[in-house]
DNA sequence: ACGTTGACCTATA
DNA sequence: GTATAGGCCAACG
């Protein structure tokens, strides 16, 4: 595993529960603004990683579930975030601005650049 | 090694 | 406001 895994890894397991970001912002956190995609196959790694990642804690800049898909079950990514206290809706999470969890505002969090 | 794909984002029209 | 184009890094065939 890379360091860059392991800062996402880090940043998605600090994720609170109820709470929800996106892969753009934890691109940033790392430094690399456009490597959103990098953060999504990260997620499709995590199932082999020993250690559980709340990657349904992680959606696009829509809030919509675009990976729900590569779940165990497609239903597995919505039960998770309805049994946070989230609605989702047509694979779209409700209030997703509140809902919403920047880690860039968050301290502890290892930003590598701006 | 090259071309394509992928759980995306930003910018421009 | 939506639609289209370009870019990014890594993995797969």
């Amino acid at each position: 595993m890379n360091d860059l895994y392991a800062d996402i890894y880090e940043i998605v397991k600090k994720i609170p529960a109820g709470r929800v970001t996106s892969y753009g912002a934890i691109a940033s956190c790392i430094g690399s603004r456009g490597s959103a995609r990098l953060v999504g196959w990260a997620m499709n790694a995590s199932r082999h990683l020993p250690f559980f990642i709340p990657a349904h804690r992680v959606v696009n800049r829509n809030g919509m579930l675009t990976g729900k898909h590569h779940f165990a079950t497609p239903e597995t990514m919505r039960e998770l975030l309805e049994n946070e206290g989230l609605t989702v809706i047509n694979d779209q999470i409700v209030n997703f601005s509140e809902v919403f969890w920047n880690p860039l505002k968050e301290p502890g969090i290892e930003k590598k650049e701006f």
